[in-house]
DNA sequence: TGTACATCAGTGAACGCGCGTTCACTGATGTAC
DNA sequence: TGTACATCAGTGAACGCGCGTTCACTGATGTAC
């Protein structure tokens, strides 16, 4: 690796953390090549030399946000590992918060409206969007076949329309999961994504005050409802 | 009312008719006032008749959809009105998925992306954006009173911040609800948005098919949760 | 270590486009008497 | 019912701006011998 190469990484990298800046503070639809390289001391032309055109690095951004949130996810996953189920399903889903507060826009980026005029490449998009889920899944999965996690009763009848889709897309997407239990993680899935969609948009905040609290609150009724009780958490990090 | 002033409130609409059609084209940020004028066959200039300036005009969408998503759900609470509870509480919560689905492109104005450079004046958007829960409300607060609806003890205990907030915020918004039934109608609307949210943006009809049968089955499970059963619907509309 | 060549980063000018908004104006509609 | 005036809708030209992208070019960095 030359010393040029290096220094476009670090380029790269640049455009990218500009980009980022520039969404936070005009929006995921302000993403523009000009202001870019304005921020960056450079002309816009030279910014074809990084990438093809506009939408190829919106692409960027959307992949690394992706990988991003399945890597914070995944690493407070890896550190709560040792510890209880309910502890371990709790950290998934603190993370995801988490994140999504410490990034908004690329949260807006992956979760948000569409940017006007930009496609996602679907091949890209879709197997990268199921990555950060795939600690929760395996929680899910484990405390069902440990029998620590029983299915509510309220879940165990899936929708007719429902099982039939399951039934082809389950296999296809390479899960092996019953299909209440899935039903029960997209049921998880929404209520997280609810709450922190309504907090980033700020309707939620000046409502309840404490977001933080809220999500903590809400997710150990979420864990009583499923039969796991959320323990202290005075006793850990030993 | 004069002709003119009768003409005058038609062109008002069709810009606005316009507008969300280009709305639902280029997304929420792709408003334009010469792509609307051009697609009414008109000048740009001439727009400036109607409304001072572009924001404006998107104010008054916003306006439009919240005054629109408000009175679909109290038509379908008025038509459920005899009803009991339980029903009246999924009506409401059915209307504003409907509501949403209907009318992506204005769900996404009022709960979306902010518009790149657009300020929403809080003093018309703060009143206008509770009116859409005011039936919702005044059902939990009822079936409470009542002693049908019991808090689950999951919600009783509200953590100490958000209860120092409600202390004051609830008396200045002029609601008085015990604090664990804001709570509770808080993670109620989390649940539905967060459901409606991922389904409008592609994240949920690839996993489960059918969405709407997906938000009932929630729905179901989530009013068993309140201690509350959905009763069987086929002895209604008499 | 030095030279000749290939590769690459970045510039500046240009293209065609669309945007929000202002302004002076024409012509039609409504109002007062 | 007719006339004089005020109000209003809409036009066309213009301003200043920013956008994505292409192209011919310069100068620096890296490579092969």
């Amino acid at each position: 690796m030359t010393r040029r190469d290096r220094l476009r990484d670090l380029t790269i990298a640049e455009i990218k953390a500009t980009a980022r800046q520039q969404m936070a503070e005009s929006g995921t639809a302000g993403i523009s090549l000009s202001t870019i390289a304005r921020a960056m001391e450079m002309t816009a032309p030279a910014l074809y030399r990084y990438f093809a055109s506009r939408d190829q690095l919106v692409t960027a951004l959307i992949v690394d946000a992706f990988n991003d949130l399945a890597n914070a996810i995944q690493a407070a996953e890896l550190a709560a590992e040792t510890k209880p189920t309910p502890l371990k399903i709790a950290t998934s889903c603190l993370a995801y918060r988490e994140w999504a507060i410490a990034h908004p826009v690329d949260f807006q980026l992956i979760y948000g409206n569409p940017i006007p005029g930009y496609v996602a490449p679907a091949e890209i998009t879709v197997p990268l969007a199921r990555r950060p889920f795939n600690g929760l899944i395996r929680h899910f999965l484990e405390a069902y076949r440990s029998g620590e996690l029983i299915i509510p009763i309220q879940y165990t009848l899936v929708p007719a329309t429902i099982s039939a889709h399951l039934a082809v897309w389950l296999p296809e997407a390479g899960y092996d999961l019953p299909e209440p239990l899935l039903c029960l993680l997209m049921s998880t899935w929404a209520r997280m994504h609810g709450m922190v969609m309504l907090e980033i948009f700020e309707h939620m905040g000046p409502v309840v005050g404490d977001c933080a609290a809220f999500y903590r609150y809400e997710l150990g009724a979420f864990l009583q409802q499923l039969g796991l009780t959320w323990p202290k958490e005075g006793s850990t990090d030993g």
